[in-house]
DNA sequence: AGGCAGGTTCTTA
DNA sequence: TAAGAACCTGCC
């Protein structure tokens, strides 16, 4: 099917943002992977994208996932270029990019894997959790088998070879307990999707390998609370050398989060700076 | 070959 | 409470 986006949609960027691991470019267009489905979408005109799924399944789920119904430009508008100029040039470069909503079980896994490893080890050791379950759910464009995302339960029932053999390194025990918290009952990511902010922020505290940052990841990315603001190394090194005063959290809540995707865009594709 | 990559935990003072 | 070391693995 073929819908019309008119602004702020750039597929380019928002698989470059580092909010998503299983959204790669194949072939002339992107392969989407979330949780057990999975998108082949393409740029067909200036606003025009061409999607291989049925229109009751745009509407049930990628609508949703691809955040359509906010309005990005209008909270870009927000920033002043004069009292902000580099997070007005940051905006500028990375218009285009949305924040997914994505799955927070996916997203918990993903982050707590994500720690002290660069995107591509990302994304490699997330495709072999995926194949060592191999729940085939399909073929991308070119040719490779699809696998879904593991469940808790499929994640808890892998043996200590099959979750090593994922390049976890020291992260596999926190995978490990992440989905055998989460199958005994003593997580319930779903009811955490209506706890306050505080809440939800001390119960993922509370997970084994879970720290503030990560957290923040889940809850920016897993539960797209756009306040959120996670603070990696990259984010840091912004605030310290072009926010030495401190930056206007006030001024652009409750969408902080949105803000810091453009800044930690902006500032990776750049080398810095 | 040694250092480092989107952090967190554990230990020590 | 805060600083420092240790941690898996892969890649330059």
């Amino acid at each position: 099917m073929k819908i019309e986006i008119f602004d702020d949609f750039d597929l380019k960027k928002i698989a470059d943002s580092g909010q998503c691991f299983r959204f790669n470019e194949c072939g002339d267009g992107y392969e989407v992977v979330s949780s057990a489905k999975h998108l082949f979408i393409k740029k067909t005109g200036e606003f025009e994208y061409e999607l291989d799924c049925s229109s009751d399944d745009y509407e049930d789920f990628w609508k949703n996932y691809f955040d359509l119904d906010l309005n990005y430009k209008d909270i870009r508008g927000r920033i002043d270029k004069d009292k902000d100029n580099y997070l007005y040039c940051a905006a500028e470069y990375g218009k285009g990019i949305r924040i997914l909503r994505q799955d927070p079980w996916e997203m918990l896994i993903s982050f707590i894997i994500s720690q002290r490893k660069n995107i591509p080890a990302i994304k490699a050791s997330i495709e072999k959790l995926c194949a060592a379950v191999s729940k085939d759910i399909g073929t991308d464009r070119e040719g490779n088998t699809i696998y879904a995302f593991p469940t808790p339960e499929e994640i808890a029932g892998l043996s200590d070879e099959q979750l090593a053999s994922c390049s976890l390194g020291y992260r596999d025990k926190y995978v490990r307990q992440a989905a055998l918290d989460v199958v005994s009952g003593a997580v319930k990511l779903d009811e955490w999707g209506n706890a306050s902010d505080e809440e939800l922020m001390n119960g993922l505290l509370g997970l084994f390998g879970v720290g503030t940052k990560v957290a923040n990841c889940e809850i920016l990315f897993g539960y797209h609370r756009l306040d959120a603001f996670p603070k990696d190394v990259w984010i840091n090194r912004v605030l310290e050398l072009k926010y030495p005063n401190g930056f206007n959290f006030e001024k652009y809540a409750p969408y902080n989060g949105i803000m810091q995707q453009y800044l930690f865009y902006y500032s990776r594709s750049n080398g810095l700076i």
